[in-house]
DNA sequence: GTACTTGTTGAACG
DNA sequence: TCGTTCAACAAGTA
């Protein structure tokens, strides 16, 4: 399940080995994988030289300057690259879905030369599988993005993201559990499930408190949790990594470090009390009931 | 077989 | 209009 940290350290991976290549061919596997037609998106993108690959949200941005692929990777989205033996890849874990590519999971796959000339030859491929077809491609150019940019929040470490700012934010939703707030991609981006959970257990707050519930001092803790949770899961790598190949080093450690999300029943490795579960905002939602207020 | 999982959207609600 | 909740999507896992 993607968040903002395993987005980023697939954006982060991709980009060292995409950048300067060119799309050579674009094959389809399942119309349902992209928003844009096939047409469009080979026009956007075929022999086009990649500049930078980034992350918006949680959003992947291939990008050919007059032209960019948007990517959503959504819950089980994958995007792995191959040249000779080595594969880069990054999103779901692939443990159900065995190690090679392509397989019946790939949607869509991009064969890339190196150079913007012709004469280079095959310099690797780039696959994107999705298991369950959340997932999406999107072509658009570039003068377009602010469409689909404002359609989002600000970004955890953008120094914009003053407390004040942050405050005015979820004062919006004041009548709303603050788990729902900070799932809210409109307000603050990149969190999900599981980031929300670590994110209010380092607070000390209950995720069904309502915002209109919460003292400056609670707000302030949250807000300074969020960088530091997700600083450190990309820092790890992300939490639902998985290796590929063995000694690939692509495993996401963050796993490890989970204080809440996944543990209900086990004992809070904080207080010894044992973790709750319960449903809120649609979500599985975990918490420590000593911890957090 | 059934319940459960999740990011995002859009419908439905008050 | 606004804020909020909830179903829907898909398919693998327990």
């Amino acid at each position: 399940m993607p968040e903002l940290p395993e987005v980023e350290t697939v954006a982060g991976d991709l980009k060292k080995v995409l950048v300067g290549k060119t799309i050579k061919s674009i094959i389809s596997f399942d119309k349902k994988t992209f928003v844009t037609s096939l047409p469009s998106l080979r026009r956007a993108a075929l022999g086009h030289k990649i500049i930078d690959v980034r992350r918006r949200a949680k959003m992947l941005i291939i990008d050919f300057g007059k032209h960019l692929l948007v990517v959503h990777l959504k819950m089980t989205g994958q995007l792995i690259f191959q040249s000779n033996k080595k594969l880069i890849a990054g999103g779901h874990p692939i443990v159900s879905t065995g190690t090679t590519v392509p397989n019946k999971f790939t949607r869509l796959v991009f064969t890339l030369r190196d150079g913007g000339s012709p004469r280079f030859g095959e310099a690797g491929t780039l696959y994107f599988n999705d298991i369950r077809k959340f997932g999406w491609v999107k072509a658009i150019k570039a003068d377009e993005f602010s469409v689909i940019d404002n359609a989002y929040g600000h970004e955890p470490f953008d120094k914009a993201l003053t407390f004040e700012k942050f405050l005015s934010l979820i004062n919006r939703r004041l009548r709303t559990s603050i788990k729902a707030a900070l799932l809210d991609q409109k307000l603050v981006v990149g969190l999900g499930n599981i980031y929300v959970d670590e994110v209010l257990f380092k607070a000390g707050v209950r995720p069904a408190r309502l915002v209109k519930t919460l003292t400056l001092s609670e707000k302030k803790k949250i807000y300074l949790a969020i960088p530091v949770i997700l600083k450190k899961a990309i820092l790890k790598r992300g939490t639902t990594f998985s290796n590929f190949r063995d000694g690939a080093g692509q495993k996401g450690n963050f796993v490890a470090y989970l204080k809440v999300y996944g543990r209900a029943g086990k004992v809070c490795k904080n207080c010894g009390q044992l973790i709750k579960k319960i449903r809120l905002a649609g979500r599985g939602t975990h918490f420590c009931p000593n911890c957090q207020k």
